[in-house]
DNA sequence: CGTCAGCTTGACTCATCTCAACTAGGGTGG
DNA sequence: CCACCCTAGTTGAGATGAGTCAAGCTGACG
């Protein structure tokens, strides 16, 4: 439990590397709306003159591979919204133990609880696109339009959904239950981003998915292998396909 | 794992029991604005002429103890804020494995997942006095008042961090520490309630707790005696004594 | 070609669960 | 009023799932 992934030491480096506006000074229209995750996204909720007014506010930065995007007590006042790559969300315990609380993917809202310190941390798991906004701005722009506000609202009874989800699998499941249930999990979530249904990529370390599952890597690397002995999935580089499908809900027991 | 907790069994009782209006066809002026939960619950953030609003669709209802107040998977379009008493809100497996996502105490607010079906249930663990509201009149509302608007997003993202802790507690920490931090939290509550921070009542049973910290009610009970043993609190009839604060802070490891 | 991070696998340990017996208090009905 | 029951809680002894420690594998990269 102490020199568990060094990913997050490679912090400080403060990853934005391209910070210029999306259309440096250039007109607004078109360019939120040419967004490929605005569908699926909180801008979803924006008529287009509200989606210019984002525009005008939005910046689009990128992170590198394992990047830290903020810090755990940090106060970083700012919202991304995730255009490409996977992010993840952990906690830290003073002793160094490391619980992720969920990880990001394109579409996905990343907020630091507006205007307090951060109580977790966040950092890129493989090259991260993301379109950066100002907590003022982005508040003040809430303020006048009660659709966004509405929309965040949406946002926040869903991760709350999600994070009752994530609740029952740490308690109430098993070592494999949790596994199937992530990998499960995962490709629902792949699949309303229109990504495939059969090979999974899992940018995440088994550290990473040991974090998020309450689980140890060894523990994690296990279940992988006997999912695959069982051929219920097929370990791919980068991934996993997923052989039968009904084994792997059978296994996550709901 | 199978005959647990037979209280949500006594279900369906329905426990509404008081349906009436707060003051029945009386006039507005003072119904909510002597609540004495009103300061530290969503309603704060209302003028008084905005309060009176919110009385005229308030309804004051009270639970038995053991009653349900609903039941996962069941659409129920209503909003709760909790006056009196203590509701645990739960998820189950389909398997009867129950996982408590939280104790709501006086303040607290109870909403069904607006207008889909809910994925928890909820019932009263004592006798319950609660502000009720339709779904459609409270969203009303809050469409017309953007302070209430705020004030629900603040209390969705509170929520939020609150089910990231609990997230934290059930991956990475051990039985011992998980008993020692519930109890603080709940010192930590009901202090912010005005209420005793060194004897805190636990109407909720070993089973609830268990359920709550991902545990079986057998090792609660032994860590609460341990505790107990080592003088870091003292077992007093329907809850416990807080003897050593320091001591638990410790165990607890934040 | 050597190094290193990520991953896998095995052997053993240990925290927590399971099963079971027992105690205490409260309510009920004969 | 007492005998009984029922729920909640406690405690012990043994089983077991997951953790720990350790060794070895693999592919990427300098």
């Amino acid at each position: 439990m102490v020199d568990r992934d060094a990913g997050h030491d490679h912090g400080h480096s403060e990853g934005g590397i391209d910070d210029s506006p999306v259309c440096p000074h250039g007109r607004s229209s078109g360019r939120c709306s040419g967004c490929q995750v605005r569908s699926i996204s909180v801008c979803a909720a924006l008529r287009p003159d509200e989606l210019d007014a984002l525009a005008d506010i939005a910046v689009d930065v990128t992170f590198a591979d394992r990047a830290a995007i903020f810090q755990q007590g940090e106060t970083a006042a700012v919202v991304y919204n995730i255009i490409e790559g996977t992010v993840r969300l952990y906690r830290l315990l003073p002793d160094g133990r490391r619980q992720i609380l969920g990880f990001l993917l394109p579409g996905d809202l990343l907020w630091v609880s507006l205007s307090e310190r951060s109580s977790f941390g966040a950092d890129a798991i493989e090259p991260v696109r993301a379109c950066r906004f100002s907590r003022e701005d982005f508040v003040a722009l809430a303020d006048a339009k009660p659709s966004l506000l509405k929309s965040l609202h949406a946002v926040a009874t869903h991760e709350l959904s999600l994070a009752q989800d994530h609740m029952v699998l740490l308690g109430r499941r098993g070592a494999e239950e949790k596994v199937a249930a992530f990998l499960l999990a995962l490709r629902v979530r792949l699949g309303r981003l229109g990504r495939s249904q059969v090979t999974l990529p899992l940018p995440m370390t088994r550290q990473d998915i040991a974090d998020y599952l309450g689980l140890t890597l060894e523990t994690v690397s296990r279940c992988v292998s006997k999912l695959a002995r069982e051929r219920a999935i097929l370990n791919v580089p980068g991934g996993v396909r997923v052989l039968d499908l009904a084994k792997l809900e059978a296994l996550a027991a709901n």
